[in-house]
DNA sequence: GCCTGTTATGTTTACGTAAACATCTGATGG
DNA sequence: CCATCAGATGTTTACGTAAACATAACAGGC
């Protein structure tokens, strides 16, 4: 009976690693491995590792051999459990290849890292609110205490729902919202800038090249280049549209170097602004003798484009410096207050620009 | 007697709110809670929770009824602690700003997702031994299974130590190392076939315009431009440097603009070869008539150049791809070979490039 | 010499979940 | 009519940590 007994025994050690894949990970040494080896409470062991005060310099060196020996690493799912705090912060966004996402996300990774935070990342591939709905319900079980989004607002309203209720939404590159924390980019005085700078250089009127239709952030730098160019009683022309892409600038260049009366257009971010500027030179007419070109966004390039590009400069690290802010602000505070917070902008200008050849209707 | 007893109590409950501020988040819905509301057992919150069949179908509904009333989320820190894992997966990489880093992490966030995890992401600002350290002992603590880095190896070597031992690392954008899996583009290839491209179209020899002295990828599109240039017998130029930055391939430009004999240029990047047209064409140089260029990346902006740019095509999300799936797979099979995996570049042919006008000497 | 306070450490407990095991009900088959 | 079995649900326990509470040793004041 015995021997059976043992012989069992014997046989389960081995199957449990052998034959059946392990699928546990070989677990990590705890706290009470490393209390054991340093011949202490694993309270102690706690109280090292969080730095605390009022542990015998002795004792304390022997907890660090022991946790050296056993290559301990506090486990931050205990931890959290335990805390109630996840120290992440989540940020959701559609996608990561637009200069601004990305050198916005750049800076919140850092940032947050600056403030003991991580960043966990949930990208959506596909704008429908159907994909921001799943993002943000598998958001809700994910270990995060705030959530940042980069994105419009409008794509965000049918899916709050999901997020679990304490979480802090800042939203980045949107405009005002009335239920969030927005911190963006002053758009409005970005374009009117642009703007402004054209038709002080003489130009009769400034054409724009906007974004697409869905895009808010396009549709304020078209708002507020026709609120300029009304200002100063100027002519408006027919606005057309890229879809962001250097391809579309190029394509609807086309047809804007057909304008004889075209000088200055006005392009809503620099990747239009290069496809322009390359339809342009093909159809023959010089920059800036013929036509001003001016950008938005100034991404690093835009300096070496033919020629260097006048642009209006974003601060994208300001904004993702203030979203976590903002985010960790407002989890402290515990604060409902929605507010918006816009980041200056820069007139940049390059020689893509420059007075109009004269008039030739004077 | 019963009257103070009252009142201390009556006193006590608004002062846990409102005199001390409360830093506890208000504690969400447990399984507890939902189970008591529903009038069931924990354990069946959780199996329904989780999916789990053998749950009667009326129960379920009543679970589900009520964890929605109380807007129930499962506490992944406390799953986590429960299963012995995180489901997500650490990215660490010095700087996002360069096309290539932040396309990889783009499809790494989407294959993830797809695969149920989530990314978690640590930059590091500056590339110094010290600061990699840093971020991998903070990796440690943080909660991750798996790790990808985007970096090279030689910087990582060094820092390995401060990882907890579970944990696969796999390597994205550099040199075959034995310590790691690595996942890479093919440069070799890709470099070669662009020299060739030039060599073909009846080039005498191709210059370099290389990226800087410190990063592996630069030197082995050098290396494989040198052995290129050797196989076919031509002459090896010197090699001229820059440092990624469009900028800098202007200010290396102007110097190769002088060489009268320099015909072709293979940069080793896109943004390089943006500066560099742009210094060609300053100092009258015509591309692709008098000089052909050639990039290396294909950027999105690539094919809206002055003229359009024949570069060389690197698929980064399938670079992110495999490097999720490398990960994962080490992770079930708990594998320890290191391997090597090339994703193929392909040669993009534009405007930029063309055969030579006719020789002088000849 | 005893009380008081301080410093260093140990013990108990709870965080929320889910695996393992236990129980209970009702149906099927001999 | 009972053994057997399957399905549905409940109970116990453990994951690793850290707060709260307890204990122990020792110094200084009276």
């Amino acid at each position: 009976m015995d021997t059976a007994h043992s012989a069992s025994a014997g046989t389960e050690e081995p199957r449990r690693r052998g034959g059946k894949r392990v699928l546990r990970r070989a677990p990590s040494a705890s706290m009470a491995d490393v209390a054991r080896l340093a011949g202490v409470s694993s309270q102690t062991v706690s109280r090292v590792s969080n730095g605390y005060a009022g542990v015998n310099e002795e004792t304390r060196q022997q907890v660090l051999a022991a946790m050296k020996e056993l290559g301990y690493r506090p486990n931050s799912a205990a931890r959290a459990l335990k805390r109630g705090e996840f120290r992440t912060i989540g940020v959701i966004t559609f996608n990561l290849s637009t200069t601004g996402n990305m050198r916005t996300l750049e800076a919140i990774a850092t940032s947050a890292a600056h403030e003991g935070y991580a960043v966990t990342l949930l990208p959506v591939a596909v704008p429908t609110q159907d994909e921001v709905r799943g993002a943000f319900s598998r958001l809700g079980e994910l270990a995060v205490d705030a959530v940042i989004a980069i994105m419009e607002v409008h794509l965000l309203d049918a899916a709050t729902i999901s997020l679990p209720p304490h979480v802090q939404v800042v939203v980045a590159d949107s405009d005002a919202g009335d239920r969030y924390s927005v911190v963006d980019t002053d758009q409005n005085g970005g374009a009117r800038a642009a703007v402004r700078h054209l038709l002080d250089l003489g130009h009769r009127t400034v054409w724009h090249l906007a974004g697409p239709e869905e895009s808010f952030a396009a549709q304020r730098r078209a708002d507020a280049w026709r609120a300029e160019l009304t200002d100063a009683g100027c002519p408006v022309p027919p606005v057309v549209r890229g879809d962001w892409s250097a391809e579309s600038g190029y394509r609807v260049g086309l047809e804007l170097a057909q304008q004889a009366d075209c000088t200055a257009v006005f392009a809503a971010n620099d990747q239009m602004a290069l496809g322009l500027l390359r339809a342009l030179h093909e159809r023959g007419r010089r920059i800036p003798e013929d036509v001003s070109v001016i950008g938005f966004d100034d991404i690093p390039e835009a300096g070496s484009f033919l020629p260097p590009l006048t642009t209006v400069h974003q601060d994208f690290a300001e904004v993702g410096r203030l979203c976590v802010q903002g985010v960790l602000r407002r989890m402290r505070d515990r604060g409902d207050e929605h507010g918006t917070t816009l980041v200056p902008t820069e007139l940049v200008v390059r020689a893509s620009t420059a007075a109009p050849a004269l008039a030739v209707d004077e």
